[in-house]
DNA sequence: AACAAGTTGTTTTTT
DNA sequence: ACAACTTGTT
């Protein structure tokens, strides 16, 4: 850094106190992208592009001119995105970004609605309902409302939750939906109209939201509230938006309302990577931008940085085989190096021990396991190699999927931290109530009615122990007890969870016989609070931004060591490393045999196929195992991905698996 | 009414 | 292979 004099520190010139070297680490495209700080811009960005170095050095540009970090607000897909950007521009100008504001459109859109939502009649201490919870609710509804004794089978739960989110995020009328998808509950349209309701209105009296409603209670925050967005707006004076193919309507309507006072608004994305709609993602949102913002800069970034020319030819051809696209051509500047190679396995095991050989070969080489990769359409893909990596001890981290989180016993744990902070949810409620011996669905409710309906429902419960048998008695004295122990004020979340598992371990050891197991889980867990003075935002993190270990891997706690990634493509966006492997590359499991009815759908699982693809630098391996059975399609499974089908052989290398040949 | 055992149906991807 | 629903027992 370079040291100025103390003296005269207000004086003109402003001289800019840090120098960064703009045209010597961008290219034209990108400088042009960092240099246009004003209006709204379009930057679509292909694979490799340098699509976050350029988003980097914008927000560094913007806070060098004099912007005070705080009116920057960069919306991400992960959290971690957001921060890697903001360490990286922070490194630039060698001053701290912690200011900016950062995150996923969820998270901003509860941190806005804690702070504003007074204004549509919510109070902060609303929960968020993860999926399951989500789930949960709607169970509830149906069963009490008898739709599950209908004549005519009635969608399960996670249907219905499936139907209603699918609606919201598509901004499509319910039955449109369902004539859409699900023409064959057409039948049960008006129940369904009636159940959505009911879930809303169920929703609204105990202050839950689930995922979609933060995105549309911002919206309606918005919408309704001129001098909350006005305020808004004049606070994010500047705003950019990653991985913007991925954005549904309402973000789009978000961002439009945001950006109310001024036009400085940038979005960055690639149509060929859109992999969300089954979120009510629509690449065509990056097409209608300019429509929105009529002064729109379009700005295209096609550059690749990353990859060698073999795999970009590869990936080039298989996106250039895309029904619909906006023709960009990648070029790299990197050298030649290795054709990727297609893998036939004469099973799953041997399409495990091909990758587990290989591994160890680069790693023999110098490649760091973490930047080596395997990638797969659907988690559990990976439970054959997971088995056999373990044999080879080769440490690995699993993303995407289950996550520990979602499990029983840590979401038992979280319901009781979560009646702390809002004593109207029932969900919580209900959870832990079933968790005592003796009470079932109809006591638990019975308990809830009565309860919720007074201002103090720990109080209220002690109120109505005595009503019932001795062994129940006990069980609610104990959890009013542990909960009562709890509510103490300056305790740490560590701390309560520290008693909280007092109360739980008994209940764990009684409910599952593999306890051990879930005791470790419950360890990691309470290592995470000790990250956290507050329980509200803690308890938001784990809703919004849970870690994204999976379920296998919690286990492990050497964390330094340099791991294998193991992670749904999905999970892989935005991600690169030396060496991918795409394994079951099968035409039946990717695509998946359920993907055939639209083309929408194909074509979007083409767009997977190039997204997992485009993360690799150096080598690329695409696997496949045959004579598997689907029971989808009733037939045996041998071809590669179709998507492979008609590019000219000589773009990769061939190879067959024998006994003895790897 | 709660719990245990037995039967049937259903499978991605994530905030 | 697993979860949701159904039936049978306490």
């Amino acid at each position: 850094m370079k040291q100025y004099p103390l003296k005269r520190p207000t004086q003109p010139p402003r001289e800019p106190r840090f120098t960064i070297k703009y045209e010597e680490d961008l290219n034209t495209a990108q400088l042009a992208v960092v240099m246009t700080l004003e209006g709204p811009i379009l930057v679509i960005a292909g694979a490799g592009s340098g699509k976050t170095r350029t988003l980097v050095y914008r927000v560094a540009r913007l806070i060098e001119s004099g912007v005070p970090p705080q009116r920057i607000l960069l919306l991400t897909f992960t959290r971690r995105a957001a921060q890697e950007m903001l360490k990286r521009a922070g490194l630039l100008l060698q001053a701290s970004c912690d200011r900016v504001s950062g995150g996923t459109f969820h998270s901003t859109a509860n941190a806005l609605l804690r702070k504003y939502g007074e204004a549509i009649g919510l109070g902060s201490s609303f929960t968020i309902l993860d999926r399951s919870d989500a789930e949960d609710v709607i169970h509830l509804l149906r069963t009490s409302h008898g739709y599950n004794e209908k004549e005519r089978r009635f969608p399960r739960k996670n249907t219905l939750a499936e139907i209603f989110s699918q609606s919201v995020n598509k901004m499509l009328p319910l039955e449109e939906v369902v004539m859409e998808d699900y023409s064959h509950f057409s039948q049960h349209i008006p129940d369904l109209v009636q159940l959505e309701k009911l879930y809303t209105h169920y929703k609204r009296q105990r202050m839950l939201l689930d995922y979609d409603d933060l995105l549309v209670r911002l919206l309606e925050l918005l919408e309704t509230q001129p001098s909350v967005r006005r305020r808004l707006s004049e606070t994010y004076q500047y705003i950019l938006v990653d991985e913007y193919q991925d954005t549904n309507k309402i973000q789009a309507r978000i961002i439009r309302l945001l950006c109310d006072t001024h036009e400085n608004i940038m979005v960055v994305g690639d149509d060929a990577q859109s992999i969300y709609s089954f979120r009510g993602a629509n690449f065509r949102n990056i097409m209608d931008f300019p429509k929105e913002f009529p002064a729109t800069r379009i700005f295209r970034l096609e550059e690749n940085y990353r990859s060698i020319q073999p795999i970009l030819d590869l990936t080039n051809e298989i996106i250039n085989r895309a029904k619909e696209k906006y023709p960009k051509h990648l070029f790299t500047r990197k050298g030649d190096g290795r054709l990727p190679a297609l893998v036939q396995a004469e099973n799953e095991n041997f399409q495990s021990r091909f990758v587990c050989e290989k591994i160890l070969e680069l790693r023999e080489e110098g490649v760091s396991l973490s930047d080596i990769a395997v990638l797969f359409r659907s988690s559990f893909h990976a439970f054959d190699l997971e088995i056999e990596l373990a044999r080879c001890n080769v440490p690995f981290v699993k993303r995407g999927g289950f996550k520990f989180i979602e499990t029983a016993h840590v979401k038992d744990v979280l319901a009781h931290l979560r009646i702390l902070t809002n004593s109207l949810d029932a969900v919580s409620w209900m959870r832990l109530l079933l968790l005592i011996e003796g009470v079932g669905p109809k006591k638990a409710h019975a308990i809830i009615g009565t309860i919720s309906k007074e201002g103090d429902p720990l109080k209220a419960l002690k109120g109505l122990i005595s009503r019932y048998p001795n062994e129940i008695q006990r069980g609610l004295m104990d959890l009013v007890k542990a909960l009562e122990a709890v509510t103490e004020d300056h305790m740490t979340p560590s701390e309560q969870i520290g008693f909280l598992y007092h109360y739980y371990f008994p209940i764990l050891q009684r409910k599952y016989d593999d306890y051990p197991k879930r005791m470790k889980d419950l360890e990691h867990l309470h290592t995470i609070t000790g990250r956290y003075q507050r329980l509200p935002e803690f308890l938001a993190d784990m809703a919004l931004e849970p870690p994204d270990e999976s379920v296998s891997d919690v286990a492990g706690l050497d964390r330094e060591d340099e791991k294998l990634v193991l992670s749904t493509i999905h999970s892989a966006k935005g991600l690169e490393w030396h060496t991918v492997f795409i394994i079951w590359a099968l035409d039946g499991k990717f695509p998946s045999a359920y993907s055939f009815m639209t083309d929408e759908e194909l074509e979007e699982e083409r767009r997977l196929l190039y997204v997992a693809a485009t993360r690799a630098k150096q080598g690329l391996f695409i696997t496949y195992p045959i004579n598997v059975y689907d029971k989808v399609l009733g037939s045996v499974l041998s071809k590669p991905t179709r998507f492979l089908d008609d590019i000219p052989k000589d773009y990769y290398d061939t190879w067959s698996l024998i006994e003895e040949g790897f």
